[in-house]
RNA sequence: GGGUAGAUGGCAGAGCGGUCAAAUGCACCAGACUGUAAAUCUGGCCUCUCACGAGUACGGGGGUUCGAAUCCCUCUCUACCCA
């Protein structure tokens, strides 16, 4: 069952960017395989927000290796760390959260995590467990740990101090409480994102200021957004939450620059090096076609992903209308006659912020209804309403419904 | 503790008493072209209004003025220099 070390080392290490040190971890799957007792690999994440998008499932579906190689996951859900904010690949401070919010983000987290590890195998770590209880002794021991040089040295702070941009005493905690967390449940590896290296590495300090041995550092590549420059991330909304319909999240995909396709596919589907190879020799268009549809296949199953596909082929290549259609629901108070002005319609169906902006669209063409596309004369045009009526704007499409 | 310079729309960055809802660039939305890619061209990008127009908005508060993003006071925050 168990499989050897060789063949452990060499799935794990696919995809990874960096490893310190990969003859520890070697050395680790070697102790395991001869001892039985499985590693134990760390993964943290801090409930600072609600959607947990694909660029978080880089290192989660590595921690799921892992744990299809039988070794254990161990979930650091930072309820502690969150209140002081990762200042990692910030190049300004995070703003603290209250603890209420916390505590709804982190249960949020924990569903939508579940659709890459299995959560039910995972031991699931607050990291307030230990934190609530931390005394000013422990504190004043685990500052004296680390020095202010080597604090500065890292990247994120050395770019804020040399661009004047503020940083907090307390961020500085942050590295050291990550670390600490990893001395509390004995980790052997922790997964990140390459910009955690710091952070991981201090983990490996403590745990050898504590007698234990150090965990592997084990980072994965940053995934880049949708436009294929920045890191993923929620707050630059170039990111495609779990939690999205098919639709979003195919369409999303479709929107990426080719360039980015390579990446993608190899950080977020299971397909084979060589297998990509072939799929990017062949059209691009057909190409991501697939990539939007391996991953609407991993978070809403095969046959959402095929259901997606026929869909944008009949929206877009065939140009008609597609069988899933989101819908929104308008108050039949806001009928005259059975009929809604134009640019008001789109602003109550949620296409545009602003009946303001209902006008230029209308203006501008992009807007039309019904089977016949037909488009209003102009925005206050009085387009008649009925039960099911679908309207177009852009890429967008909607389906009315009357409340 | 003392001094200096700053705080403008999602970001960057002009404006420095009326002609400022605020130049320009990026980002974003739409149209043409297309593969919901790239490139290119066009229009748009605070809210309400058919429109005239009105209301909000240039860190917070107060003041001067017919009129302030622009001047003064004060508060908050930031950077730099000195201690």
């Amino acid at each position: 069952m168990v499989r050897p070390v060789e063949e452990q080392f060499a799935i794990l290490t696919r995809g990874a960017a960096q490893l310190e040190t990969a003859d520890e971890l070697k050395r680790k799957l070697a102790k395991s395989v001869a001892t039985g007792v499985p590693l134990r690999v760390k993964y943290g994440i801090d409930p600072t927000g609600f959607d947990v998008h694909l660029g978080h499932t880089v290192p989660l579906r590595k921690l799921r290796q892992f744990q299809e190689l039988g070794h254990t996951a161990v979930l650091i859900i930072g309820t502690a760390t969150a209140q002081v904010g990762d200042p990692s690949g910030r190049d300004d401070s995070r703003v603290g959260l209250t603890p209420e919010q916390i505590d709804a983000n982190a249960a949020s987290y924990l569903t939508q995590i579940a659709k890459v590890v299995d959560v039910t195998k995972a031991e699931v770590r607050p990291n307030g467990e230990w934190f609530r209880h931390f005394d000013f002794a422990s504190m004043l021991k685990l500052l004296g740990s680390m020095t202010m040089q080597r604090m500065l040295e890292r990247d994120d702070f050395s770019k804020r101090l040399k661009s004047n941009t503020p940083i907090y005493l307390h961020e500085c905690l942050y590295p050291l409480m990550q670390g600490h967390d990893s001395v509390e449940i004995r980790a052997d590896v922790e997964l990140g994102g390459t910009e955690q290296l710091f952070n991981l590495m201090v983990g490996r300090n403590l745990q050898r200021d504590a007698k234990q041995e150090p965990q592997v550092a084990f980072t994965m590549p940053i995934l880049r957004g949708l436009d294929g420059e920045k890191k993923m991330g929620k707050s630059l909304a170039n990111y495609v939450g779990l939690a999205e319909t098919p639709r979003e999240q195919f369409g999303k995909t479709m929107r990426i620059p080719d360039g980015l396709m390579r990446e993608w596919f190899t950080l977020l589907t299971s397909r084979e090096p060589g297998e990509i190879d072939a799929i990017l020799a062949g059209k691009p268009n057909e190409a991501k076609k697939l990539l939007g549809a391996d991953i609407v296949a991993g978070y809403h199953g095969p046959a959402a992903a095929t259901q997606v596909l026929d869909d944008w082929r009949k929206q877009f290549e065939v140009g008609g209308d597609p069988d899933v259609i989101p819908e929104v629901t308008i108050p039949a108070g806001e009928l005259v006659d059975g009929a809604i002005p134009a640019a008001k319609l789109l602003a109550l169906a949620g296409l545009v912020k602003s009946n303001g902006e209902g006008r230029r669209k209308c203006d501008e063409g992009a807007f039309n209804f019904g089977p016949d596309r037909a488009k209003p004369a102009d925005f206050k045009a009085a387009v008649t309403v009925t039960d099911g009526l679908i309207l177009r704007l852009g890429r967008a499409i909607i389906r009315v419904r009357l409340g």
